[in-house]
DNA sequence: TCTGGGGTCCTAGGACCC
DNA sequence: TCTGGGGTCCTAGGACCC
């Protein structure tokens, strides 16, 4: 039996998760933005075919968004996250050898459901989750994931059904020909352009090319999608680990010009970052931090750097972090700048469990890893944030804008949905 | 006016060692 | 005039993903 792997990925996922608790948006156009309501980062497809881009600034869109009543939010992540938590849990009954690929993408492995049809078995697992979880989704299925990949593009424009099966290798075949080379996962821009410059557009030229060859073009990762494009599987399902780098980085709501202020977002970037290293029972080696300007603004003065330090001892304590990231700060930090967007980088991350006998410094305060990992327990048991440090400020004149942003049904107890 | 946030992997080249 | 060679480790930067 030939390995068979199956690409779920759900449809517009943030808008999606939209209309779950508010019917009313059925059928209608609507949009998601980025943070700080900067970028279009998710559309319905109501949306899609008025031509509103993805990724494009909403900003540029207004007029067309205005026009059209189209209904625009600011993202919800937390209910973004629960849903896409019972989306993967639902998947999960039906096979163990799954791997969640992001928020709203899983790689299901189906070769081993002996007798029963694949395209069958995935057509019944959509049904399913859109009766369980309210999430519509596609489903590709081809014997490796890049295909699978591509398979899922199609299934996703198939109405109604959303399933494709490529397995078959004309089906393959045919199918590549007509796929540009920039829609094969893994090449994007830059690549796909070193590839028209040797001759290769589309998907089938870059499946019949020797491996070794485009091996000096776009390395190893290259050559493998040459394989992967062939039908021999080279990128297996992988288990979740804990991540290397923990990144917390926002823009400001607006431009920030005083130490002060840049301080206190910093302050706030690091309490987030040292929750989700602690979540994921790490300590850290390290901090990278940085800050700069506003690139778009062409008339300011522009102005980014960045500082890094490494810790004696790994740690998890929050205040020594963030009194850490401060110091650093002030390092960098100029004055007479508007500045745009500061954050806090986590790096080299360990285990907790490792023990390091350092034989020079003092061991680490071992009460204060234990203060911070209860802080979290707090948090979490009476909401976000009812503790907090200091430094991290109460007036938050820096934060972001979210104005749009629609309830978070699943996870605050005040914005439930109401049944009237 | 307004332009996201959070990740991973690979390679080239420098530093350093014997 | 001649001025080794080979190996490892680390880092920055560039590519990609959602």
């Amino acid at each position: 039996m030939s390995v068979i792997f199956s690409l779920v990925d759900c449809n517009n996922f943030y808008a999606s998760c939209e209309r779950i608790f508010n019917p009313s948006l059925d059928n209608k156009p609507i949009v998601v933005l980025s943070n700080n309501d900067g970028c279009i980062i998710a559309r319905s497809n109501e949306a899609k075919s008025l031509g509103i881009s993805m990724g494009a600034p909403y900003h540029e869109n207004e007029s067309l968004i205005k026009k059209n009543k189209v209904l625009v939010f600011s993202s919800n992540y937390q209910l973004y996250g629960d849903i896409s938590r019972r989306v993967m849990s639902s998947l999960a009954m039906f096979t163990p050898e799954m791997e969640v690929y992001s928020i709203d993408e899983a790689f299901l492995r189906l070769d081993k459901f002996y007798g029963q049809d694949p395209y069958s078995l995935a057509s019944d697992i959509r049904l399913k989750i859109l009766k369980w979880t309210g999430i519509p989704t596609s489903h590709g299925l081809a014997p490796t994931k890049t295909l699978a990949k591509v398979a899922n593009k199609i299934a996703k424009k198939k109405n109604g059904q959303n399933v494709f099966d490529l397995t078959n290798i004309d089906i393959q075949t045919k199918t590549l020909a007509k796929l540009p080379v920039e829609d094969i996962w893994g090449i994007s821009r830059g690549w796909s352009k070193r590839l028209h410059n040797i001759g290769i557009q589309n998907a089938l030229q870059l499946r019949e090319c020797d491996p070794s060859f485009i091996r000096n073009h776009l390395s190893v990762i290259g050559e493998r999608i040459v394989y992967e494009l062939r039908g021999v599987s080279c990128i297996g399902l992988e288990k979740v680990m804990p991540k290397k780098n923990i990144l917390s980085s926002k823009s400001f709501g607006k431009l920030v010009t005083e130490l002060e202020e840049v301080e206190e977002a910093l302050a706030n970037y690091a309490f987030r970052a040292c929750q989700k290293l602690r979540n994921q029972n790490s300590k850290t080696q390290g901090i990278y931090i940085f800050l700069k300007t506003n690139k778009y603004r062409k008339n300011d003065l522009q102005y980014s750097n960045s500082a890094t330090k490494e810790f004696s001892h790994p740690t998890s304590n929050t205040s020594l972090i963030i009194k850490t990231a401060k110091l650093l700060l002030r390092e960098i930090y100029q004055k007479g700048f508007k500045y745009q967007k500061c954050g806090i980088m986590l790096i080299n991350l360990i285990p907790s469990s490792y023990l390091q006998n350092h034989l020079f410094e003092q061991a680490p305060n071992q009460k204060k890893e234990y203060l911070s990992k209860i802080i979290d327990e707090i948090n979490h048991r009476t909401g976000n944030e009812s503790i907090f440090f200091a430094s991290q400020g109460i007036k938050r004149s820096w934060k972001m804008r979210c104005d749009k942003r629609s309830q978070r049904y699943t996870t605050q107890w005040e914005e439930l949905a109401k049944a009237y």
